[in-house]
DNA sequence: ACCTGAACACCGTTCAAGT
DNA sequence: ACCTGAACACCGTTCAAGT
């Protein structure tokens, strides 16, 4: 009674970008961006690869869209986030979850301009950053270095994550990066070399944190 | 008379891995990621399409050639670097602008796991904070961080200036991007707004190096 | 060993035709 | 207004056939 829809769905399974967008991203995270095909979402949706275009520009746009949803799904779900710094962290480890879930988001995160799910982020660190008391003039350099970081380290730890054929637990992969380390030239790559241990009892997390810590004590140091 | 090559090349023009990938950059730099085509660059090569594959196993092998061999030629020309945090912010402003003139570099270098030339990158930034002392414990983190910051920011920075139909020149982008900041919702982005007249005299490079100096910042307050 | 180019198995997108 | 599905203009990759 109260609420009148402006468009009333016909039919309980008609189309619908919601709907659209909803397949498409259970189809992202089974197959990757580059497995997304109108035709497969098409069957999916009981429907003609045409119709989707009804709805959505295409596929830029459908991933897009996708991103967007995931990312503010996300975001709403944090809640309280209680003292600056720890609030901060919460943000970044939420980025960095939502990344290693769907991995194809990092792609659409990084592609510019900033759509609505990178605004989003950088909005929430900016709004923290206030918080903390970062002068304004430092305010832009500051959320603009985190939202780099953030999505930045979150995407290459999710692209570790995948590409070995067939997926390997999480210690075996590290286990064996570790050893391609090691075995690097000595002359060119003695650094490389010389941490690679370090990286078999490494935890991506928690690196990530002590990352987000770093910035934040340099965000510190420049009041 | 002194070096024998291995595998002398028979003819002048004759194919080569070596002269693939040159005309892949070409072409790449022309067009993107998306418009490198086998076909095309077989025609440019005045051969077939499946002569490449002879050479090369595949387009991910050629773009991920393509992006070992930009980095290190630019690696390569960095010549003397001087002090530890001189150096470091150096070796940031090589990539950023690598990135900013071959903006596809940036899908390969976030695609895992580490190809040669993430690891380069990785190795000239660690040697950097060995000399700056830092302890070993933190190297590890501090090195990852320092690279996930640089790759992460100079991909969204490139990322930025891309796609405007047509092309417009740097202020006109940094403004059109302030008011759309400006016209965001009120509550949803109240920091984004804020922030948003720091857009318009905004210097991608220098925020960049200012961003490094506080991930710098950070690392010698750990020690 | 190295190259050719037609052929295969796909794509995203469009569009006349339907309801 | 919304959907259908064939058709178009591409792709990456393979492979028999050539030199």
């Amino acid at each position: 009674m109260a609420k009148a829809k402006q468009k009333a769905p016909r039919r309980e399974d008609s189309l619908s970008r919601e709907r659209i967008v909803d397949a498409a991203i259970d189809l992202l995270d089974e197959v990757g961006a580059e497995g997304l095909t109108f035709r497969e979402l098409a069957s999916r949706l009981s429907t003609g690869a045409g119709a989707i275009y009804w709805h959505v520009d295409g596929k830029d746009t459908l991933l897009a869209a996708a991103t967007d949803a995931i990312v503010t799904r996300a975001i709403s779900e944090l809640g309280a986030l209680g003292a600056a710094r720890v609030a901060i962290r919460k943000i970044g480890v939420c980025v960095f979850d939502v990344i290693d879930a769907h991995p194809w988001v990092s792609a659409e995160l990084a592609r510019g301009p900033w759509g609505s799910a990178a605004l989003q982020i950088f909005e929430q660190l900016g709004r923290q950053l206030e918080k903390l008391g970062v002068r304004e003039k430092v305010r832009f350099t500051a959320a603009s270095t985190l939202v780099g970081y953030v999505i930045g380290v979150s995407s290459q730890n999710a692209a570790n994550a995948r590409l070995f054929d067939p997926p390997v637990d999480r210690t075996t992969v590290l286990a064996l990066e570790a050893k391609r380390w090691k075995n690097l030239d000595a002359d060119a790559y003695p650094f490389t070399r010389s941490v690679a241990s370090a990286l078999e009892t490494h935890d991506d997390r928690a690196e990530f944190v002590a990352g987000i810590d770093l910035v934040l004590g340099g965000i510190a140091a420049s009041i």
